[in-house]
DNA sequence: CTGGGAAGTCACACGGTCGGAATTACGCCC
DNA sequence: GGGCGTAATTCCGACCGTGTGACTTCCCAG
């Protein structure tokens, strides 16, 4: 399947649906925090386009950075997301201790985790962050404000 | 009891104490995030003065640091332990949600702060915490490098 | 008085973000 | 094809938070 130039969420969009600022989204895309995966900007005036999943990557680095995480610490919370691609994600709970980062899936691993490392942890409960997302996608992604026939095409090819 | 002269930790000793540098003890100091509680500097070549407490809520605060969570956040970290004075704060879990700090003495307790809130938490395990500090104590407070007598007063006046 | 140590001062660096403006691409219309 | 308007990215300087390093000033003990 051939990427259609129409596939996925642009840039603007995107800060909307994730509730983050143009300047963030750049820097992030900038500094390889997060590119845009379906397609990066082939210069001014052209778009990044970004997937479902970059999405979701994006709502947890702003759930991070809303509770006073650095953006350092994020690059690693993401870094492990990434690595637990295949596993049900949306049920879990990231757990960063200092210089590692694991999905614990149940309260008693949780715990287990808690006992171990450093003694400093980030967690991150997932399982609402999926809702929230779709819940965001539902209200600025398939229908802006300016009713767009193309763009509810693109928001459909994205989920 | 009038406070001595020589009572609690200067600030070059905290910071070998507590494994942070002056300028962010200074800095800490002046943006009052913890200024010294048995003494002020009274000008250029007089003494901050520590207590124990403020080593311990240093300890917390550089515990925080080291996992990326910012100090803006580590502000209100500190606020909670303020309030929790009376608790026996050695054996609990500091746990910061976005917006508010709570210290969880049981894993029951633990669990159920990690199911409200807003999704993400930052964790300190308190319970080593005081260990590792009366150690660093032991190492670089009473025993300075250079014997010194005098300091080693201050130091046991100062537990 | 002298020396050592501690705090104070100041310019700077870096990460992260912001605002404003410039540049560019693209779609549409004539 | 050309012009126009809109949207998106890029560029640039500035700001803020959090320190760092170099240097100065000051206090205190001997």
């Amino acid at each position: 399947m051939a990427v259609q130039e129409n596939e996925g969420y642009r840039g603007p969009q995107v800060c909307k649906i994730v509730g983050i600022t143009y300047r963030q989204l750049d820097y992030w895309a900038r500094t390889d925090l997060l590119r845009p995966s379906v397609s990066e900007a082939r210069g001014s005036g052209t778009q990044r386009r970004y997937s479902y999943r970059d999405l979701l990557e994006l709502k947890v680095i702003k759930r991070l950075l809303d509770a006073g995480v650095s953006l350092q610490s994020a690059r690693r919370a993401i870094e492990c997301l990434r690595g637990g691609l295949g596993e049900d994600v949306a049920s879990a709970n990231l757990v960063l201790d200092e210089g590692s980062s694991v999905l614990a899936h149940s309260d008693g691993e949780l715990i287990d985790l808690l006992k171990g490392g450093q003694g400093v942890f980030n967690i991150v409960r997932l399982n609402g962050v999926v809702e929230e997302l779709d819940a965001a996608i539902t209200e600025f992604g398939p229908a802006p404000t300016v009713p767009d026939t193309h763009v509810e095409a693109a928001a459909g090819s994205g989920s």
